[in-house]
DNA sequence: TATAGAGCATGACGTAACGTGAGAGTCAAT
DNA sequence: ATTGACTCTCACGTTACGTCATGCTCTATA
């Protein structure tokens, strides 16, 4: 397919197909002898994937990143953004309900506090409020370690993957759809390996950073992972 | 409230805020003695309300236009703001079927065409495709010029409204998720006028262009009003 | 009362993801 | 052979902020 039936067929532009070019996100298959550019169908494909994760707000940059790790799967990408669509739906549905409180509240019927005018859009509620609870550490830290003895080669492909989608949220909110949607994938791959309450969960985000052994493994993925996935992990505990 | 305390409350950085009073899109109610901006309660509203735009799509030079408009009524567009979330949650729940689609077609259960690839991504399946159809056009007409004799003075409002919000999409994609919410919009309000069937609505679009007295009277809310809720209206038949 | 530290302000330059022509080559149909 | 739709590559413009730098303000505490 040449340029603009590819761009008729997905809504984008010509001109955001030559950028994606350009950067060297979706370069066509085949290029003509008049350097005209031609897509073949795996390109329609890795296209759809683009779009997917620009949907959620992914930038560019980290989409390349992504799409080029060597642990990325496509199967698994497509189950990944599933749980973010549905994270965005679910949003969607909660700034819907405030909307409807808003119109109850500018009918008079009722009083909203500033906390439930901007619900759906606050993204970021403090994270950092709690100090750390050690409590939970040595629990996690004990479970976590019986349990990776026992990791097999799929097991850690998937954790791979979750790590990579992680380092690629680095720097963002950690509270954010996006990267709640990546840490509910960790948090549920997790308990395919052992029982974590949602304390558990939390304290063991505080050993992420806490704990030598685990930082330096966790932020072999990228500077700072670490500390962004205790965050996120703090974040989940607190809204589930 | 102080800029801090508006960011951590709506999520929003406090540079955001910044740049919203500069291009003076919310202008903070009182400034004290030293230059520090204070929000009132007002301009937390309308910065929900700016929020909800953004959040669909909005470029802010389209969102200070809305709001700033003569004909902008607030509890109004709050419910067209809840139209439109509906509307992108249907998206999404078209990409989440996509998405499973895509996943049972990767594990060979079935195959996919590529437009089905991309449905709930392609919002420009060309409007342009099929030539006038003139026979609709007469009747439309004389709907148009039966009904407009009886509006009241609040129609006369709610017609302003919905042409206000429609000017400000002008030049975007008239198969928008947003565009075509509005239409929607547009096709509620004239059947609380009379009954017009998907087919007399589009042919009503195309009277919008071809006949002068339309295309004058509408294109008065902004130049290219008229073409573009042809397109609009186009759509909308086709896809309902 | 002095001083630190958090918060605020205004520039001003940087960045991401394209939009928007300009100028020129390509291709299929008439 | 020519037209019209499509394509290419520069290259500068735009939107919506991010990111310092530099300096003022406010309040809690020594």
């Amino acid at each position: 397919m040449k340029v603009k039936e590819v761009a008729d067929l997905t809504g984008v532009s010509v001109r955001t197909l030559h950028h994606y070019d350009e950067i060297g996100l979706l370069v066509p298959d085949e290029v003509t002898e008049a350097g005209y550019r031609v897509y073949s169908n795996e390109n329609l494909t890795t296209l759809q994937q683009i779009l997917f994760f620009r949907e959620v707000g992914f930038p560019l940059k980290k989409i390349k990143e992504l799409l080029d790790s060597p642990s990325f799967n496509r199967l698994e990408a497509f189950e990944l953004q599933r749980d973010m669509l549905v994270a965005k739906r679910k949003q969607l549905e909660t700034m819907i309900e405030t909307i409807d409180n808003t119109l109850q509240s500018e009918r008079g019927e009722r009083t909203m506090t500033n906390e439930e005018k901007f619900k759906g859009f606050d993204f970021s509620s403090n994270p950092y409020e709690q100090e750390a609870r050690d409590r939970w550490g040595d629990e996690a830290v004990d479970k976590a370690n019986k349990n990776v003895a026992q990791f097999g080669e799929k097991e850690q492909q998937e954790m791979n993957r979750i790590y990579s989608v992680l380092a690629a949220l680095r720097g963002t909110n950690p509270a954010s759809v996006e990267a709640q949607a990546a840490i509910a994938d960790w948090y549920t791959f997790l308990n395919k390996i052992a029982d974590y309450s949602l304390e558990a969960f939390a304290g063991l985000g505080e050993m992420y950073v806490a704990d030598e052994r685990f930082m330096k493994n966790i932020d072999q993925f990228g500077e700072g992972l670490s500390v962004f996935m205790r965050d996120a992990m703090k974040v989940y505990a607190e809204k589930n």
